[in-house]
DNA sequence: CTGAAAGCGCTTACAG
DNA sequence: CTGAAAGCGCTTACAG
């Protein structure tokens, strides 16, 4: 038998309106009443049953994280930072791995699971734009990453043209003249992005952009990072520095080079974008690109339960996360 | 306003329970019936309130899995895994991270968050077996790793014993004969079963176990492996291999290695326990244990489903997870 | 096979 | 400050 809110009432001789006070912390209780009730349900070691109070109140107090990969590095440690700051102010995390696949992602979109959760943390990475844009979704959402909603939903990002321009920036100005980038992709996602500020970084250092140099790849997992650094090496003129648009390609690269007998950064430099714990202690360690992922957590659930909390009509938010580029011996001996 | 049960009836013309009937996949439903009830439902767009199914079925069709860090390469992988065994058969995984604190694992020991899941696998590091095996919980429990409970809870595990000693033999066959191991521990934790296993293979080759080539630590990081190297290679006489009880404790082992400029295999031979991907990765490449993280996943979603599904008096089991030996650089040149 | 009704455990107006 | 009662949206005996 479970322990219901009328039998702590009961043995606290009050009423149930008396308990579930206490329990959500409302006014105009005397610490006696109090004390009474918090007795009562330390003995009987009551807790409230989350599904009635739920339906009650229309809230769970449960959020989603929508992630392409959870056993991606960067996601791990994101949804860790998330899972705690949520934590933090009562709220349970719900993570929901979409595997980029365009029907999850559409799941997610169109607010999920029925009605358990409150609102949505959402990496999107196959949906276009557009379609996250036309979104008339029943709950609140926050969008993390490059893709936007043309303003129509809150988002929290790094500002990638500039990451990559100052990534970029600091290989030229190592000497660096022949500068691949690993990667590149169309549409409106990471890897057309970071292509801006790298293009962008080349044209301001006078260097021409050379097409051979961008290699597309087919995601962004160390195996497509190895594969593109094995088309680089093939190359007639080999580049002398190589961006790699996240940590996990850049350690894939690093792996070719390492078979290539190539040393690094003397041959080649490598810079990454994520700054994940693996990049810290590989040999060379990894110059990388480092979001602050304490910030984005906080703010991306601070600003999503701002929107649950009511300010469903306020402006659309677009909060910058901080970063730096840590320099480290893949590009500083 | 959200569509309601009701609400599709009407538009069906048939009555709530007919529609709750379609829903729940219920026999004796005519196909023309079934056809009217999943056109309105299609038409209305409506999704079954998952608080109230909750609240009147007793079961939510959640699950928990209470890890101490889902940051960590083998629990994010583990993660992902179980995420997907789950969905699979149409429950949602909840993560919780216990940061190994003991009072987060006595919650989950209680049965977690008043009554919304179902069921928890759950991978302990603090508690002691003696005081799992004393859990009265609400809810069925799986446990994952060395810590068992007495047989008085369902487990699913790697013969850490044997995993332990089969890498310490493939050193052993190397004709290294100075083998540290690198994660002891006391307790009944990983640390003191895999020393176990460790140990045993020493003996069987004739070799004296040496004191100062144990390394305890204070936790299963790259750091902490990093430091437990820097120690063995201030000794007066250096191990020729290393035996690290996980692969983040051998990753910041090889990057010390490499940093004293020191060659693996050559000099120091080096095995890991999870094969997680940034191993296989890394240069050198890691030997490593490698459990079949899919089995263990399917198999301990399976096990605890038949255990809400009922079986709550049935005898408790313990799997064992297949594993193999993946010979890779770090020790094989 | 279907319909009307009770009840899961909360929260919250509504009276007092 | 407290008590009695309605209702959140389902599922499930109970009659038919």
């Amino acid at each position: 038998m479970v322990t219901r809110l009328s039998d702590v009432a009961a043995r606290a001789g009050v009423s149930v309106k008396t308990v579930s006070n206490v329990i959500n912390d409302y006014p105009h209780i005397t610490s006696q009443t109090r004390a009474k009730v918090e007795a009562a349900i330390e003995a009987l070691d009551y807790r409230p049953n989350v599904s009635a109070r739920s339906l009650r109140k229309g809230r769970s107090d449960f959020i989603a994280l929508a992630i392409p990969e959870m056993a991606s590095p960067y996601f791990a440690e994101l949804g860790a930072a998330i899972s705690r700051a949520a934590k933090k102010r009562g709220i349970t995390v719900l993570i929901d791995q979409t595997e980029g696949e365009a029907a999850a992602e559409k799941l997610v979109l169109d607010g999920m699971r029925g009605q358990l959760i409150d609102g949505i943390i959402f990496s999107p990475i196959t949906t276009s734009p557009a379609r996250i844009g036309q979104t008339e979704t029943a709950k609140p959402i926050v969008l993390l990453g490059e893709r936007d909603a043309g303003g129509r939903l809150d988002r929290v990002a790094v500002d990638s043209v500039q990451a990559a321009y100052d990534a970029t920036t600091h290989l030229v100005s190592l000497g660096r003249r022949r500068i691949a980038a690993i990667g590149v992709g169309g549409g409106a996602g990471t890897g057309s992005v970071r292509r801006r500020g790298y293009r962008k970084a080349l044209s301001a250092a006078g260097l021409r952009h050379d097409p051979a140099l961008e290699l597309a790849g087919t995601g962004y997992h160390r195996e497509d990072g190895a594969a593109s650094m094995r088309e680089l090496l093939a190359l007639p003129e080999p580049p002398d520095a190589v961006f790699c648009f996240n940590d996990l390609l850049a350690l894939g690269a690093l792996r070719t080079l390492a078979e290539a007998g190539l040393s690094v950064p003397d041959d080649v430099a490598v810079v990454g974008f994520d700054d994940i714990e693996d990049g810290r202690f590989h040999s060379p360690s990894l110059t990388t690109i480092s979001p602050d992922k304490e910030w984005l957590a906080d703010n991306a659930v601070g600003l999503l339960l701002d929107r649950i909390a009511g300010n469903g009509e306020s402006e659309r938010r677009n909060l910058t996360v901080p970063y730096t580029l840590q320099v480290r011996e893949s590009t500083a001996g």
